[in-house]
Parts: C-alpha cells; structure tokens; sequence
DNA sequence: AGCGGACAAACGAACGATTGTTAACCTGTC
DNA sequence: GACAGGTTAACAATCGTTCGTTTGTCCGCT
C-alpha cells in the first residue's frame, strides 16, 4: 500500500490540482466572485501559500486559460485525427470537432465562462494575451468552415460563430440529470447546418 | 425655459436612471465586478444614497433583471403583434421574434450576461426569483417552435436552445464598426433554420 | 398670505468584513 | 546547508451596509 510517490519527485503536480480547483470554483461564480482563499482552501493551503505558485490572482487565470484552451486544442485535434484515420468527409471532420468541442465544454463544469471573453467584462490587461489564444483555437474551426462546400452568398465566418454559440451555450442548459447526453446535443445541433447545405452545389 | 418639472411630481424617475447605470456597469463588468460604490458615482451619488432606493445590492439587481426581462418581452410581443396584421407565417413570426431579442441584447449593451444564468454563478438565493421571469420570457419561444411544421423526429426543445445560444452568444463578437447589423445577423441564423426545414412535410 | 410639519431624497461619515498581497519564518528532503 | 513548499500574521484597500443629519418641496392650517 506504499503510495505512488507523493513527495517531491514530480515537482509541479501540486500546481495542477491547484488549477484545477481554481477552474472549478471560476466557473461556477466567476472569476470576481471567486477569492485567493477561496482557492486556497479548496487545496488545503493558505491564501499566502498561493503567492509561491503564482504571482498574482491575474496571473493564476492567465495560466488556468492558457491550461483550459491547450487542453480543448488537444481534444480537439485528437478527434480530427481520429476522422482523418477513417476519411471521414468535410462535414463529418467538422461535427467531430464540434462533439470534441462541446464534451470538452461538460466534462470540464462549464470552463467556458472562462474562456468565455464576456466573463472578462472589460477588462484591459488580460484580454490581449487571452486573446492570442482563443484566436488560435477558433482557428481551427475556421478552417474547418472554409473546407467545406457552401452555396454562394453563405458567410463561413457567421456560420461559425452561429455553431460557437448554439454550444457554448449549451452548458448553461445541459444537465445530464435530464437525460442530456454532450455527443448527442452536438449532433443534433450540426443536424440543423447539414440538413440545410450539406450536399448543395456551390 | 422653465425646465420640465424636474422637481418631485414623477416619484421614481431617479430610480430608473439609476437601473440604467447598473445595467450599463454590470453587463460591462459583471455583478461582483460592479460595487455600489461604482453604482453611486455613476448617477452622481453618494453610496450610501442607493439604499434608499434599494434594500440591498441584491435586491437592486432583481429589479434590474425584471426591468430588463419585461423589456425585452414587450419589445418581442411588439413584433408579434406587428407580425400578425401583416398575417406573416409561423417562420416569419419567428424569424421577427428573434430580430426583436437579438436587436434588444444588442441595444442594451449586452445585458444578456445579466439575464443569463451564468451570469449568476452559484447563488443561491436570487435564482429562484429570477428563474420564473425568464421562463415566462422563454414561453413566447416555446409557442412559437410548437407553431412550426418540422419533419418527424426534430426536437423543437433542442432548436430552441439552439437558437437561444446562437442569438445570445451574438453581442460577444458583435460590433457595429465591424458593419455588423443585428437585423441581418438574426435573418442570417434564422436562415440556416428555415433552409433546413421550411416547406419539408411533417 | 404665511407658517409648520410631513416627507421624499440625498449627504456625510463611519462600521465590520473581506479583498489581494506581502514578508518573515518554519519544515522536510536531497 | 540549500532549497522547494509551505505557514503565520499582518498590511492597506475596498466591499456592502448603516445611521444620523440635512435639504428641498408640497400640503394643510390659521
């Protein structure tokens, strides 16, 4: 019953539960909402102990949305390889995405009020280093958007917010209590797109 | 230049300014990001002042939430109305209905994050007050998704929330000095619905 | 006509609690 | 004995809130 090493050894594991936790507790009330204390409790460490780990409140979500977005594109990309393997075509290389997308959203209790840009209210410091990160994310699903086939006069890049939105909203409604099961809602969203120009002539 | 009875006579005039600024503040920054104190000199108050108009901070934001709620419906069931001298169709309601809701978020400056339920975090108390207004909001939706004539096996629940989430998610990338226009970005959401499932047979 | 409450609406100053943060000190491990 | 990983105690600032006082205005009274 010897455990697995839980002294020194693996030097940054005690920041990754730190991280978790403090993503938990954000998204449940916010990042104002949320204290040093809170966090610190949460681990079972005092407020100033945090101040070893991070140098500020600023800079523990900086890492904590750095952490959630690498996390999401890592998901992301593992399920777009996983279609690539099968030859799935543009349009099921896009639900996939959206599926991973969506789960990542559940699984992790609604982190997308974090790397939500309105949960920042406005403001000034953060947004501009957050801002690189989302961008890049969302690149994915751009490219995603102009590889598939559209009629004329269809705009890629409102399609895609339009999807953005139908899920990232979702985790404000969904509730596996009710029977909401994430790779469903995620199809049945994407049903709406391809029923309504999967297959049409440019 | 006699001014227009700015003295006494209409009671709560203050009081609506004051649910104006509030408004403006904590869709800008959040409820917990917004202090009294914020609140007061916005309307050129004393913090203290507040309280005679409000019991609390909490109660303060309940009034702003049902301001904004019976706003918003009025201005949906305005275009309804609208829609029903000109004997438009079940789509066409919609589609109006979902003109009025995204241009209201748009025009308030998104106080979406104050209607939303995230917005809220995990407070205890204020949601269930909250929860019955915005449900009985979200009725004039859910008529308006059970007129529709869909195809077997759609679920009119998930397009709603569908809908909601793409309208909602709306004013965190809108930008007027993008050209961004509220009429055709709902016409254009709208527009994947309808190309999906206008005129199919049930 | 003029006076005196009554009352809405705000001021001014403070309260206790909580906030993010700091700095000095302890403790185990290599 | 160096150093990662804390503890402990405190700081200044800000938070929501309270309370006694002050102002301006209207209404009934004589």
């Amino acid at each position: 019953m010897t455990e697995t090493q839980p002294t020194s050894q693996t030097p940054n594991n005690r920041r990754e539960e730190l991280l978790d936790r403090a993503g938990e507790l954000m998204a449940a009330k916010g990042y104002d909402g949320t204290s040093m204390r809170d966090i610190a409790s949460a681990v079972g460490m005092l407020p100033g102990s945090l101040y070893y780990h991070f140098d500020s409140k600023e800079s523990l979500f900086l890492a904590l949305h750095q952490r959630v977005v690498t996390l999401m594109e890592a998901r992301v990309r593992a399920a777009l390889d996983a279609a690539d393997k099968a030859a799935l075509s543009a349009w099921d290389r896009l639900e996939a995405a959206a599926t991973a997308h969506l789960e990542g959203l559940i699984e992790t209790g609604n982190l997308v009020a974090i790397v939500s840009p309105e949960f920042l209210g406005e403001r000034e410091g953060i947004s501009t280093a957050i801002r690189a990160e989302r961008r890049r994310y969302e690149q994915i699903f751009r490219d995603l958007f102009s590889a598939l086939t559209l009629p004329q006069g269809v705009d890629r890049t409102l399609l895609r917010l339009h999807l953005f939105g139908a899920l990232n909203w979702a985790p404000i409604w969904f509730d596996t209590a009710k029977g909401h099961d994430s790779r469903t809602v995620a199809r049945q969203i994407m049903a709406v797109f391809r029923t309504a120009y999967e297959g049409k002539p440019a």
